[in-house]
DNA sequence: ATTTCCATGATTTTCGAAAATATTCTATTG
DNA sequence: CAATAGAATATTTTCGAAAATCATGGAAAT
């Protein structure tokens, strides 16, 4: 059965409870992991991870092996595990993995949706835009809560142009891209983002949701485009 | 120690000692699923597992938790595991899958290949001949370790195919959607196949390699009618 | 000085029992 | 007879100790 908490959202905010010791602690590992509370490269001891959840060792392990196979923890066998790493490479492969993905769950979207598909952008559309109004609002602090949330409605949008694509896999997948891409911006927002090029992001967002829904061709561009920006900033970043 | 070499020919990484009991249980877990030892949809008693693999609870559930990440297994929270069911609708969208990222890795190894790229073809592609050639010289019986042989032999030559993509998530997923159609295809395999088409695989792979070869963009296209060939007749034999 | 070997401590991995939960069966009620 | 509640059973999930393995450091040998 597919995990609620992967295709509903991102954060640790559950829901719903978790109904196993082994579901909550691969929620908040994957929380802790993406959010940088254990960081990127550190080896994950399990007497350490013990205490800090106050779990056992065999809901431990079952995470820590999902989030290996989401590739957010990499391990050696009798070596242990560790939070994996982040790198150039990565986030190239990773994003234009997405792209990939993302771009033939559109096109498929695009041919097959139906008006919820569409009032699933609209909606989405606009709660992003609101909570980036908000933020915007209370400008300066830069709570790593608020930008949680904010990624959270960004998936949200980004999903709803995908939904209509009719395949678990592609969504699944893109899910999961979402998440890994996610470690990699996470830092940039939460830091004060120096030297960043302007960049209006809603206005990127609003151009791909009018392709969307004009079903055009130019949705797919105009979405690579949204990814490779976000990357390239992220990779000059990371000089 | 026992070696499970004899029965999996079905991935590299089965020709080496597994290191720890959970990685062997995963080998084996895996192999039995693809081969149908473990019939889809049943229910996987931990009990059972135990018994039939003389391991501990343990490393059984860190299997099958990778597994499921893998969409082999299916579960849900407190009712335990079983074998993911085959259906049409899941042959068909691991198959357009397939074809997605099959198609974009193979693109990308056409552009960037080397000598040694070609020659991986050329050679996996000779090896699944002799194979072939094998088991037409044994005709009528359909012996499972054979079949087994010459699925791996055929992953092999695809995945020569796409081996110069550059991209270890592309590869990974390749694998991954491989072995999910390799569980299709076996029992066609090994059953004795009433009503196929007379159709000449290795003359379509002739094909695939000579356009790759070429670096011509008709790969791509002979790439995706092979695996949609082989994925309609699957879908007609489960009427 | 460098290497090799072994003891020591740290860490992972595995096990089987115990706890928690689901399922089945039976008895009782409406 | 159908439906329900509760006990009995089956199964999953969790725990902590034991076993297996790795990492560290120091002594002996080259």
């Amino acid at each position: 059965m597919t995990n609620p908490a992967t295709i509903a959202g991102l954060t640790s905010e559950a829901t719903t409870e978790p109904a196993t010791l082994g579901e909550a602690a691969y929620q908040r590992l994957r929380a802790d992991i993406v959010a940088g509370g254990l960081e990127a490269g550190k080896p994950l001891r399990l007497e350490a991870l013990r205490q800090r959840y106050g779990l056992s060792f065999s809901p431990l392990r079952e995470a820590l092996m999902r989030l290996q196979s989401e590739r957010l923890v990499v391990s050696a066998a009798l070596r242990g595990f560790a939070v994996a790493p982040l790198s150039r490479e990565e986030i190239k492969d990773a994003t234009e993995t997405r792209i990939l993905i993302e771009c033939e769950a559109l096109r498929r979207s695009m041919r097959d949706g139906d008006d919820d598909w569409e009032a699933g952008i609209v909606a989405t559309f606009h709660a992003l835009g609101r909570q980036v109004d908000r933020m915007a609002a209370t400008a300066g602090k830069a709570d790593v809560a608020e930008v949680l949330v904010m990624e959270e409605r960004h998936h949200q949008f980004h999903r709803a142009l995908i939904s209509a694509c009719g395949s678990p896999r592609l969504l699944e997948l893109a899910d999961q891209l979402s998440i890994e891409t996610q470690r990699y911006r996470l830092p940039s927002l939460t830091g004060r983002n120096i030297g960043a090029p302007p960049r209006d992001v809603s206005a990127e967002h609003r151009e791909i949701m009018d392709a969307a829904l004009r079903r055009s061709g130019d949705a797919t561009t105009l979405l690579a485009e949204h990814y490779r920006r976000t990357s390239a900033s992220i990779q000059a970043a990371m000089a």
